[in-house]
DNA sequence: TCTGGGTGTCATATA
DNA sequence: TTTATATGACACCCA
């Protein structure tokens, strides 16, 4: 119970630190205090979520106690723990077997676990705290053999009834005044928590500095201290420190305690009042975690308590009935359904990222290998919770606002069809709501008004709102929302991170600077190099590209990055070998101290392999006159010299390497440019989406107002009408429509179902068309 | 040792 | 047909 409770609070609490990074706040009393599905659907998953182990582990340690239920469903699962963690504790405080035995077969005639809970999740347990269990033969529990336990790592035998009695003999309150737990109840409460451990949800999932403890409990335990002087003055949390975790189910128990085993074992009777003193199961139990204090622990959740109920979702007033907030979760979840298969890992990623000093790691411990971090996508969550399949404004949801608001809903007539028959069997919709609106209504739905909204948000909203747009509509401005998809999809091959790109540039600057830079310039032909150009600064580099459009034939730009000088490659490697073997570059010291030796070998060293070639082949001109000279003054050049046939290939290879050397470059360019070109576009578009869902969702509010309206108008004029008796007309018998010139008809009600059948058939006539 | 990014080169397509 | 250019693919180097 108090586990549970503590457990879906803090659960909600992780679950709203996730909501909160993408700018959704949700209200943890809200939630609570709300019909909505179970948390720990939510947070875990289904009950599929739970693995399969851990129901193994679980059913064969009841199974050791002679206790076998029937099935452990998800709540069931739940009780079985509990009823564990009583059974063991029964077992640990050396209750005699026999007066167990008999106590149980005195509880309990029926021989399995109770499978019923009540539906909020919040009491599993019956009032006197132990289940409805019995074993299968004949509702006796037999006691595992305690030798089979003997060598799991823990004493657990002989520890347990006295030592926590001991502890609570000294303990001092650490509770809040007007608390009514005390320290036993404290202790023991942690103890129960701890049980849950293997549920995924532990405390020391949220709580850094409790896993921090624990570390330092195994340490401890690890040095084997004996710290029993220490046990009375540490009170509670030295309770707390001195627990043991069975590796097996996650129960946890206190560890030996000074004097422990010289007291004798309490009574039956003591137990059980121990048990439910600690277990105040019921609707009633007090819990001891403040949630309103959780809640404000959430950075996000800062504001006046009066705003919370309206954070849950963007889209609704905080006026909405609970009908509409069940709405209104489904809103959310589906949102986050959608979100959940981008955002699930890399969300993660960025928890488990954040700096030791970032508040969500440090205060929620939002650690990895949880299962709720690792093993439950926010999909698999709205699956678990929201089998239903609400629309946002879905016939059903959208009548309760009306229902429960309007005085006009008394005008309804209650023995044949209701308001929302009434008026959507008429054409009343139709001339509010395009025929293409109402293109998903149910033909076999019977007279109800087919809803627009539904279909609109079924089929196209809910598949379209994204991480952006929700960052942009809680405020985000672009770039921030820009940047956090950007964090959350870093895995796609395209960065959207415009921070590192020169995306103020326009498209027309780039290719302007593009073609300025043409297909000359670049070359890493050191003889064209002078000196200072050889230091660093090798011609086109990517990083100085990508940040400053840089112009191939000018690298003295780069002195705008002095960071970039030491970047560049020096691609020696198709140099002869022999100039490999030293090919790297001197310090620029040394250069301007060298001799002209020294300068002449390096820039020997930086010809490539063609200039070899060339200087090998004797040609009596520079590689550069060869790439870059038109071809014209090319042939010029080539018909003033006697060359052999190899120089004249040399020199066409020389050319055609030079030239297509330089276009790969271009290309190269070009295509970042593009690359980069169309991360802009989708930022932009990006945000027209944004915009534009947003406009949407104004106006499927402003149509929902208006169809409340117009609800409310049809129902005043229908309740006025009168026939010749003076007898109000029956809404089962007739209906409103409205008549093309504006005129207001009262028609038979079949007749007009006939007209409203045949007008949503049109629009899916022409769909087919 | 592996990996990603940059570069040169070749083959091929296109203008 | 020749030339220039563009681009994919590959290999190599380097951090």
């Amino acid at each position: 119970m108090l586990s549970l409770k503590k457990y879906l609070t803090e659960g909600l609490l992780q679950f709203t630190i996730l909501l909160s990074l993408i700018g959704v706040r949700v209200d943890v009393d809200t939630y609570l205090t709300s019909q909505l599905p179970p948390l720990r659907e939510i947070i875990l998953g289904p009950s599929s979520a739970y693995t399969q182990t851990q129901f193994h582990n679980l059913r064969n340690t009841l199974d050791g106690y002679g206790i076998h239920p029937k099935s452990i469903d998800l709540d069931n699962y739940f009780t079985a723990r509990r009823l564990l963690s009583q059974v063991r504790a029964l077992d640990r405080f050396q209750v005699p077997t026999t007066e167990v035995n008999a106590w149980l077969v005195h509880r309990d005639p029926e021989g399995s676990v109770s499978g019923s809970q009540p539906s909020s999740g919040l009491a599993l347990e019956s009032s006197s705290g132990l289940q409805d269990v019995t074993g299968p033969d004949n509702g006796t529990m037999t006691r595992l053999d305690r030798s089979s336990h003997s060598g799991r790592g823990h004493a657990k035998g002989s520890r347990p009834l006295n030592s926590l009695v001991a502890g609570h003999r000294v303990a001092q309150p650490p509770s809040a005044p007007g608390s009514r737990a005390s320290v036993q109840d404290i202790d023991l409460i942690d103890i129960l928590w701890r049980q849950d451990i293997d549920l995924g949800a532990g405390r020391e999932i949220f709580d850094y500095s409790h896993r921090q403890k624990e570390q330092d409990v195994d340490k401890e335990l690890r040095d084997g201290a004996e710290q029993e002087d220490t046990w009375p003055g540490e009170g509670a949390e030295a309770l707390a420190r001195n627990l043991l975790v069975d590796g097996e189910t996650g129960e946890s128990f206190p560890a030996q305690v000074p004097g422990g085993e010289d007291q004798t074992a309490l009574s039956l009777e003591e137990c059980l009042r121990l048990l439910e003193a600690t277990c105040p199961f019921g609707e009633n139990a007090e819990f001891p975690t403040d949630i309103s204090s959780i809640t404000e622990a959430v950075p996000s959740e800062s504001e006046p308590p009066g705003l919370q109920n309206n954070l849950l979702s963007p889209l609704l007033t905080g006026t909405e009935s609970p009908f509409d907030l069940e709405q209104q979760w489904q809103d959310l979840m589906s949102i986050m359904e959608m979100q959940a298969m981008e955002v699930n890992t890399s969300t993660s990623e960025i928890l488990y990222d954040a700096p030791p000093g970032d508040p969500l790691s440090t205060n929620y411990s939002l650690a990895p290998n949880t299962p709720i971090n690792q093993n439950v996508s926010l999909h698999q969550a709205s699956l678990g919770g929201c089998s239903q399949d609400f629309s946002l404004f879905s016939p059903e949801v959208e009548s309760l606002p009306v229902a429960g608001s309007s005085t006009l809903l008394p005008l309804v007539p209650s023995n044949s069809t209701s308001l929302n028959s009434t008026f959507g069997s008429t054409n009343l919709a139709g001339l509010f709501f395009p025929p293409q609106l109402n293109g998903t209504a149910n033909d076999t739905a019977g007279p109800e008004l087919p809803d627009p909204l539904g279909g609109l948000l079924d089929e196209a909203m809910l598949d379209e709102i994204s991480l952006m747009d929700l960052a942009i509509e809680e405020g985000f401005n672009p770039v921030q929302a820009s940047q956090l998809e950007e964090e959350f999809d870093s895995d796609s091959g395209l960065s959207l991170d415009s921070s590192h790109s020169p995306s103020s540039l326009s498209s027309s600057e780039a290719s302007s600077s593009f073609s300025e830079e043409g297909a000359v310039g670049y070359s890493s032909d050191s003889e064209t190099l002078d000196l200072e150009e050889a230091e660093g600064a090798v011609g086109y580099q990517p990083e100085y590209s990508k940040f400053c459009r840089m112009s191939y034939q000018d690298p003295a730009q780069l002195s705008c990055l002095p960071y970039l000088e030491h970047v560049g490659h020096n691609h020696t490697y198709n140099m002869a070998p022999s100039a490999l073997d030293s090919a790297d570059l001197p310090p620029p010291s040394t250069l301007k101290k060298g001799s002209k030796e020294k300068q002449a070998d390096f820039l020997d060293k930086q010809m490539s392999r063609d200039e070899h070639r060339a200087r090998a082949m004797k040609i009596p001109f520079t590689n550069d006159k060869i790439i870059n000279l038109p071809v014209e003054e090319f042939n010029e050049l080539l018909s003033k010299y006697q060359l052999s046939e190899a120089q004249l290939s040399l020199i066409r290879d020389i050319r055609r390497r030079g030239k297509n050397k330089m276009a790969a470059q271009n290309c190269r360019k070009r295509k970042l440019d593009t690359i980069l070109n169309l991360e802009r576009d989708v930022e932009d578009l990006q945000r027209d989406k944004a915009r534009l869902l947003r406009e949407k969702v104004e106006f499927l509010r402003s149509l929902r107002q208006m169809k409340q309206k117009v609800q409310s108008l049809y129902q005043e004029v229908f309740g006025r009408l009168r026939d010749e008796n003076g007898r109000p007309y029956s809404p089962s018998q007739y209906a409103l429509q409205y008549a093309g010139d504006g005129s207001v008809l009262l028609i038979p009600r079949t007749l007009a179902d006939q007209q409203a059948r045949r007008q949503e058939r049109k629009p899916k006539d022409r769909r087919k068309a």
